[in-house]
DNA sequence: CCAAAAGTAAACTATACAGTGTAGTTTACA
DNA sequence: TGTAAACTACACTGTATAGTTTACTTTTGG
């Protein structure tokens, strides 16, 4: 795949995987240009030919990650499948999200930027990533099927996938917790048996 | 009351006020030893008879920090008072402890660290900070009295206190969202109200 | 009151790093 | 095949910063 590119586009690409690599595992700032240029295997003034500056380096490098994360596929409501089934699918697609590699790289590589950029966290923010951007609509749909009773959709979308986020995904970003499927499933089951308590539809 | 101290004692204040500051504002790495100097109106070298070195400073100002939201009040189960007011006066308290300047200085100052230093990140942990340190204790009373009926005491209250950080914690650090209390009154009752939907004992 | 402890300013060392300049080599392609 | 574009090594500038050294002054406590 890398054979058939033009050299100069090649280049780039390996100037782009050796800054995720290292600045997902070292953080930007302790990452140097003279690093870049020596895992990339590419001399520094080429990385300064293709990126200006380390910021638009960074800001490369994070478009290339949020592409390996990016899903365009709405969340689609089945009548015919049990409410309690669909959550805990949506459920599991979101913890694949949290716990995938790229996307822990990105949150480790973009956290501490996040702090100093308020820009950022409102970009960042706004791409909705995983599910909660199409969660809502499939609330209301279930809604709409007299299968949950919900006010306010977009909290409802928030509480459930934060309860996800909290449990499983910062304990394992700042390394409190290790890996492990046993214990996600418990709390997946927990969390749609949580939501279901507050929203599923009362029975006429 | 900084007038009755030795000199010595005040300049290592001074210090560390002015490293809190700094810190928090700035961040560990973008303050230099040099500013921490010129904002404690202290000479560099004395910041450095006191503070051997930028990590010790650093570990002086987060245990200083420390102290300031240190909380040792147990929660107590109250039998006379409805549940659903304690479990809303404990997210209020909750609330106001996470929206306070103390904890977020503390917030913004250590996550860049937590990322770089695991070690750091499980000592917090362990600190347990705001309530989730007694909240299984309190839980448990509420079960023992029958108002409650919970099998993961640990998980509950991390539910709890996670709705809340999640909520109203994480978009205020990150400046994606502006303080509102009107705004925090309907997320703590969202919770309190997701919480007894799914553990309020069942009236038999 | 005087020695020890603690403070001061300012120059200094050593290092790291973003970004540039240069002179020469390789690759693409018309 | 020749030229423009892209690559290379490497030296260089400028800046920032952790930590030290020095020579001197102020505070403290017996």
């Amino acid at each position: 795949m890398m054979s058939d590119m033009k050299l100069s586009d090649k280049k780039r690409l390996q100037i782009i995987e050796a800054a995720v690599d290292l600045f997902s595992n070292s953080g930007v700032d302790a990452t140097s240009m003279d690093m870049v240029a020596k895992v990339a295997q590419v001399s520094k003034r080429t990385v300064y030919n293709h990126f200006a500056t380390k910021e638009l380096l960074f800001s490369a490098v994070l478009n290339h990650m949020l592409a390996d994360i990016e899903c365009n596929e709405r969340l689609k409501f089945e009548p015919t499948i049990a409410i309690d089934e669909q959550l805990l699918q949506i459920a599991q697609a979101e913890v694949n999200l949290l716990t995938s590699d790229a996307f822990l790289r990105i949150a480790r590589m973009t956290f501490i930027q996040l702090l100093h950029d308020a820009k950022l966290a409102q970009t960042l923010n706004q791409q909705h990533i995983g599910c909660l951007g199409t969660l809502p609509n499939f609330l209301a749909q279930a809604c709409e099927h007299g299968l949950l009773s919900i006010e306010d959709l977009e909290l409802a979308a928030k509480q459930f996938v934060y309860q996800l986020k909290s449990l499983i995904f910062y304990p394992l970003l700042y390394g409190i917790e290790t890996p492990n499927q046993q214990r996600y499933d418990y709390l997946i089951e927990q969390t749609v048996e949580l939501f279901l308590a507050r929203y599923a539809a009362k029975i006429a």
